[in-house]
RNA sequence: UCCGGAGUAGCUCAGCGGUAGAGCGAGUGACUGUUAAUCACCAGGUCGGGAGUUCAAAUCUCUCCUCCGGAGCCA
């Protein structure tokens, strides 16, 4: 049987088809009723008057709720005075079932009800508008790895060592032994950069920081390339073309989404590559000629972030960070001890870092003295260490934050609008 | 963890020592072009929990809980 959908309406002009979906809302007369019907791809308008249904469906009318599951049989036809251009006379309306009274009104609710609500409020426009473009987002990331050659490579989300520090690990009962949620699938990445070139890891990434601010989640999806003889320059590169082709997606396929976000699309189209790319130190003196105090050295607060990224329409990509506040696989700057081959790239706006990376440390002395530098053993990475035993080779990736870059296309005010069941310090539920 | 704000009807809020309120939503009725319809009628409450002050507490005090905003923390 074939199906109908909403969102390819105009492929149906003056034919009768079946719509499936839920009553969105309506308005009852006493001959005519108009119900907007949702069914996941759109909204459209049905019209039911005494004359062109049957007697039983048009009095389906005094039992119908919000959120009623129902199909309408019918005619679709152009209809300037309909909110979509089109609508359907109905010939026929089924209820499927009945909804109790529905929580979620058109009018305004606090976020704490929305969000003991979200299963219900993933229905309403904004949020469907939010996810459809996450969706078009991650098929971005995806296309983009899939047609220049990387390798798909999943790593492993239960992991013995920390990647990014211990402090901010969920720790798990593993059979007894303690193991602990995926900060990166960095260090397995680049095993498969030696096996395969060029590989990706897509997935989710779990940080138990106490973080509660509108840029933070605890569980967040991430993509990782790893890329064999690749330096920072190639890899700021790849960071760049990535991101500039995302936003070209989203404004090729998403653009009634962003217009019912009210997302000013004029600023997504004002990113044009090449990204500035400025050293760490070049960005300290950014900060500091807008007379911020800020001693070479330090890490960047989210107010400093956007005071760099304010001076760009497109993201920045910051690179040469000191090596005292990056992590230990960062390869060490050969011009400068003191700076690793890092980069960050730090959305317009405000939105702060969407990506973190940097070029690794091939060197297995310097990497055996940083890891017990920071209280580790040899042993804790007696895996990651074979990689330089065995063939080491230059090598370069970065982490991507899906729900950082959602974030900034959509102009969103906070993070947990971009991810469908959002996991904060202090929500674990629905 | 710190600072600030807030918890009153299904929702959004007003009331701030003296009879528990409004708008929206729900319900009932009218309407053949509605777009957050309009009009009429109507139901709806352990004022976050506990303790205290007072003749009297939604209102003042203490305490706990929850949420929000910011800071810190955080590739």
């Amino acid at each position: 049987m074939k199906e109908y959908f909403i969102q390819h309406a105009k492929d149906y002009v003056g034919k009768t088809v079946t719509l499936k979906g839920w009553a969105y809302s309506f308005r009852k007369g006493g001959k005519i009723w108009f119900l907007q019907l949702r069914d996941g791809t759109g909204v459209m308008q049905c019209v039911v008057t005494k004359f062109d249904a049957d007697e039983a469906s048009f009095e389906l009318k005094n039992v119908i709720t919000q959120e009623t599951s129902v199909m309408v049989t019918g005619v679709i036809k152009e209809e300037p005075r309909s909110p979509g251009g089109y609508e359907i006379l109905a010939s026929k309306v089924e209820v499927v079932a009945i909804a109790e009274e529905y929580p979620i009104s058109k009018k305004e609710h606090g976020i704490d009800f929305l969000m003991n609500n979200r299963h219900l409020w993933l229905r309403s426009k904004r949020q469907h508008a939010i996810i459809r473009i996450r969706h078009t987002i991650i098929k971005a990331i995806r296309d983009y790895f899939d047609d220049r050659d990387f390798t798909l490579l999943d790593t492993p989300i239960f992991q013995q060592a920390a990647t990014e520090g211990t402090a901010t690990l969920f720790e798990t009962d593993y059979f007894g032994e303690k193991a602990y949620l995926t900060q990166s699938g960095q260090l397995y990445g680049e095993a498969g950069a030696a096996a395969f070139g060029k590989i990706y890891c897509f997935g989710p990434t779990f940080r138990a920081e106490k973080s509660s601010t509108r840029r933070h989640l605890t569980e967040f999806w991430m993509v990782e390339p790893e890329m064999a003889y690749c330096d920072l320059d190639m890899d700021m590169d790849v960071a760049e073309d990535l991101v500039f082709y995302i936003v070209s997606q989203v404004l090729e396929h998403r653009r009634s989404e962003l217009e019912t976000l009210e997302r000013d699309i004029s600023k997504l189209e004002a990113v044009q590559s090449p990204f500035p790319r400025i050293s760490y130190t070049d960005a300290v003196k950014i900060l500091q000629e807008n007379g911020v105090e800020f001693e070479w050295g330090d890490d960047f607060g989210g107010g400093d972030e956007t005071i760099i990224s304010n001076q760009f329409p497109s993201p920045v990509m910051v690179h040469r960070y000191p090596s005292a506040i990056k992590a230990f696989y960062m390869k060490r700057d050969p011009e400068n001890e003191k700076q690793a081959m890092a980069l960050d790239m730090l959305a317009p706006e405000g939105y702060g870092e969407i990506i973190g990376g940097s070029q690794r440390e091939d060197d297995i002395d310097a990497l055996i003295s940083r890891i017990k530098a920071d209280g580790a053993t040899e042993e804790d990475y007696s895996w990651y260490l074979d990689l330089r035993r065995y063939g080491s080779f230059p090598h370069s990736g970065f982490g991507l934050g899906v729900e950082r870059v959602v974030s900034w296309i959509c102009g969103l005010k906070h993070i947990r609008e971009t991810i469908p069941f959002p996991r904060t310090i202090s929500r674990l539920n629905p």
